[in-house]
DNA sequence: GAATAAAAGTGTAATTTCAACACTTAGTGT
DNA sequence: ACACTAAGTGTTGAAATTACACTTTTATTC
């Protein structure tokens, strides 16, 4: 029973796109194919990294991400630290820990961070310096690396909570976007239906979403209105 | 910039007492005379500790909080990890490092625990080996070692919003008590004043909350029924 | 250029929830 | 029995929420 005389600490990205056909989630396969699940399918996991020595913890989620989306400026929050000690201990992830790490049994705590991105807009680059880097369906991840299919669950429940209250949901929308598209993503993330003609009337009262002078282009159907979302009026705590 | 050979990490926990004067923070003074303010006052601090290599986060704040106040089995959750790399590097806070620390340069990372004690039913013992140990009003909390009033009033905010939501009021009061003690917490708590009749309508519909077949005794007025809740109806997520 | 297809956009009535407000009751102490 | 103190209790108007269906605007097809 020594204190920590030598543990590691890492940041773990939830990176979450949006589009028009759903909530994904970035997820990083290993080249290694010592790396792999029973059946042979790579093992996937969420981008992350130790941190440096002398990085705050914010700082390191915002390289761990650049480095692996090009993105810059991103929605980023951190949500939960997991520390369980075994949770890099598990047989099916020793052998690549192995091959990576120069202290393959050190203990890892690490801090879960929970990103936004829109994929209309700014289409990441995943930069694939590791192996395959994809956006997933959030519900079509299967088995992931070490204990992050928990740190994704608790980043899901953390985006639904926060959804409403913190006004977040323009981080995943194009920087124009409908009233249909802004209900979508609603009925996406909080898994549930909403009355349009009431969502509607809950959104003129936000005073930080602003309509524009400009409408959908080359739609086989009446064309939406557009808006915008005034940064300035955004509280975001 | 190396990955992280060796950095610490700990845990503080923002224990929360309540009675009927007040919502009180359990700080820790140092007996070292040279961990004074400029006025010679002594510093004060959260009760914290650097975790062990064996140990879980959750375990960590357990035995912390135990060590420091013998009491077991209380409401107690993470809600930050605060990781700037200089939060120990202030000029007030080095020459005690500097006394009980081996490796007083170190870069220490904190998870803040947020733990909630009745002062009614537990009276707990503070176990006195640092130096002083005093329940202080949380709107009397004067400046606290390195980071600890940003991390106090962290979980000020995190208490603020957990408590209507995760319903952990009764964490705080005794085990059978006055609609009137319940309503002043959530006043004192969240700063804020209730009307009677329907803070009373509001507490009729959780079903947690079971009136007991006795009442207050001793009291110089009608005496209050009292209650009690129901820990199997409880969520606390 | 008329007809069709597809989603956008819009209002009202019924219900539920919330907010404001003041007097009576049950016990203790003198 | 009288005084004191906090407990306990209902109603009304305002506001918010829910449920619900038809018309409009564009692009495409014939």
């Amino acid at each position: 029973m020594q204190p920590n005389e030598s543990l590691h600490l890492s940041v773990d990205c939830v990176l979450f796109g949006y589009d028009d056909d759903g909530l994904k989630v970035l997820l990083i396969n290993q080249k290694k194919d010592t790396y792999v699940h029973e059946n042979g399918q790579p093992m996937s996991q969420l981008p992350g990294d130790l941190i440096l020595i002398e990085e705050g913890l914010d700082e390191a989620a915002e390289r761990v991400l650049f480095e692996l989306t090009q993105v810059n400026g991103v929605y980023l929050k951190q949500f939960h630290a997991y520390g369980d000690p075994n949770r890099v201990k598990e047989h099916k992830d020793r052998a690549w820990l192995r091959s990576v790490r120069t202290q393959p049994d050190q203990r890892v705590i690490t801090v879960g961070y929970l990103g936004l991105v829109s994929l209309h807009d700014h289409d990441p680059q995943p930069a694939s310096f590791a192996g395959g880097v994809n956006w997933v369906d959030v519900n079509e991840v299967g088995p992931l690396a070490f204990d992050h299919n928990a740190i994704l669950n608790g980043a899901i429940e953390a985006l639904q909570t926060q959804l409403e209250s913190h006004h977040i949901s323009f981080e995943l929308l194009p920087k124009k976007f409908t009233l249909s598209q802004l209900q979508a993503l609603y009925e996406t993330v909080l898994d549930k239906k909403f009355d349009k003609r009431n969502f509607r009337k809950n959104v003129k009262k936000m005073s930080h979403v602003v309509p524009l002078d400009e409408k959908q282009q080359g739609v086989m159907h009446k064309p939406a209105q557009l808006f915008s979302f005034n940064p300035d009026q955004i509280e975001h705590d």
